[in-house]
This record gives C-alpha cells, sequence and structure tokens, in this order.
DNA sequence: TTTGCAAATGCAACATTGTTACACTTTACA
DNA sequence: TGTAAAGTGTAACAATGTTGCATTTGCAAA
C-alpha cells in the first residue's frame, strides 16, 4: 500500500477530515518511521506550516491513536507513529524509547517491553514509561 | 541533626557558598523528602525570589548531587532531594517516579529499582528513568 | 579585621513550548 | 450544490528556560 493510501486509511479509522496539514504531517511521521519527532523539527521543516495548528494536529493524532508521546529527557515533547493496535483513547505502545546524547533524537524500542514495577498497594497504576538514554548504535 | 546544619552541611560538601537563595531553596527540598517540586511552584511560594537566580540554584544542586531530577509527564521538570549516596557528577538515585493525575505530585519511589532492559547490542545505555502514573494513595 | 577577587545574583533580552479566543475557510455529506 | 460542523490562521498570553552583563556578596588570605 502507498503513503497516500496509508494516510488516508488512517484518517478514516481516526474519523478525522482529510486537510492538507495533516496530510503534509502524517507524511512526516510515517516516514520517520520509528524516530520520534518533535513539534519543532516538523516546524522548521515547513516553514509556512502554521504553529498552533501544528500544535492542534499533534494533540489530536495523539487523541485517536495515530501517534503517540515519547517523553523525552529534554523536556521537549516528541511523537512517533503508533503501532497497528493502537485506536481513539487507547494507546498499545508499552515499549521504551530511548535518547541519544549525542545525535538527541529519541527512537521507540519496539521490542523492548516496560516491566510491570512492583508499587506500594495503595498506588493505582495507569500508565509507565521508560526513558533510556545514552549513545546510539550510529553514533558509537 | 537540625535543619539549618543539615543545609550547612550539603552546601559544604558541593563545594558551593553558603548563599541565602540556596539556604532557602535548599530547605525547600529538604522539607519536601520524597516529593519532587518544580521550579514554579517555588517560585511562587517565594514571591520575590528571583527567577533566573532559581534556575541556576537548581542547576547547581543538580551538578553536585544534592537534588536529582525526576522526568514528568507533564513536561515539567521537577527535583527531589537526593540520596546519600549522590556526589558531585554521579547520582545514584535509580528509582522510579510516580505522577499522580489527580493532585498533579510526583513522588520518588525509593523502593522501586529501574530494571536494566535488554538493549540491542550497539546502544550503548548510560541512564534510564522509569516514569510511572495514576492515582496516588492520598487520592484514592 | 580588613580587603581582594571569584562566585553568585539580579536585570534585561531573547527563544522555545504551549494554550485559548475568535473570525474565517474548508470539508463532508444530505 | 448548499450548509453546518470541523479545521485553520491570527493574536494574545503564560510558562519555561538560557545567555550576557553589571553589581553585590562570601570567603579566605593577608
Ligand atoms: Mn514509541
Ligand atoms: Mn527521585
Ligand atoms: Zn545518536
Ligand atoms: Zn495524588
Amino acid at each position: 500500500m502507498d503513503v497516500e493510501q496509508r494516510i488516508s486509511n488512517l484518517l478514516k479509522l481516526g474519523k478525522l477530515r482529510s486537510t492538507s496539514v495533516r496530510k503534509l504531517v502524517l507524511k512526516e511521521f510515517l516516514e520517520a518511521g520509528t524516530t520520534a519527532i518533535s513539534s519543532y523539527e516538523i516546524e522548521k521543516k515547513f516553514e509556512d506550516l502554521d504553529r498552533i495548528t501544528l500544535y492542534r494536529t499533534l494533540k489530536t493524532f495523539e487523541e485517536v491513536g495515530i501517534i503517540h508521546q515519547a517523553v523525552d529527557v529534554s523536556g521537549r515533547s516528541k511523537y512517533a507513529i503508533c503501532s497497528e493496535d493502537c485506536s481513539t483513547h487507547q494507546h498499545e505502545d508499552h515499549h521504551a524509547h530511548f535518547y541519544c546524547k549525542k545525535c538527541e533524537k529519541t527512537v521507540c524500542l519496539d521490542n523492548v517491553k516496560i516491566p510491570r514495577p512492583n508499587l506500594p498497594a495503595d498506588f493505582q497504576l495507569e500508565d509507565s514509561q521508560l526513558v533510556l538514554s545514552g549513545v546510539c548504535g550510529a553514533c558509537r
């Protein structure tokens, strides 16, 4: 299936209207693959793309399960395309993320599952994120 | 040992000059205990405390191993007092942090160690953070 | 105890990140 | 094809953080 077709499908699945901004942004995520990208990176790449619309687009994509957020040590939030299993208000990306201190890229480690920790009894666990950092293979 | 004495000791250990801002801020962290606090919270509590000096103070405390950063799902960084084992440029707080979605507090779970994940061979792991979220005991 | 100087502070200026309100435009579908 | 809801662009604002620079302060040597 070609990219345009995938974009169209994903938007339909999320019950989202097909607009030029959404198609543009979604294409970026599909091309980025397991690399998580920040609002800033997209903004710089497309100079005439409105910043506010972009924030809203990311938020919308996240809500409907098209992209998921990766907590970043640097503080800025980054997003990556979701696995097939994600849907509206139900994310299933329970994998770790790796932040490279050299190239500053964040990548999804789809095969590194987050272990379920033993919490004190009175805590009700809903989400967990495992944020790893160091130097990535490409940078060594 | 009383608080003033502990403050004085910690600053000496970090080879830091004893200034009014540092004593004030450090007192906050000692009182907060395992609760991580944000720059904003301190700023609001002490209206005439200079924002920039506060940021620099937090950075310095972190560098010398007095406080450690807790990655927060909300994006803003929070800090908590370090365990005894931390020293300049060498943090030893390898514990998870819990963010309560109701009270928005972040607490150190000193007893929840971060499991060492199995990474692809070419990744060089240096740090790891386990960020848990849900509802804390007090809020249930 | 005084004094010199490095360290720390306070202020200005700036950048990034994000949110809300509101008028305008576009999309989807009846 | 017309319409209503959804989406966009602009402005305004708030939070978060950094750097440069002049002034003040802590501290140790004299
Ligand atoms: Mn991911
Ligand atoms: Mn902690
Ligand atoms: Zn790298
Ligand atoms: Zn709570």
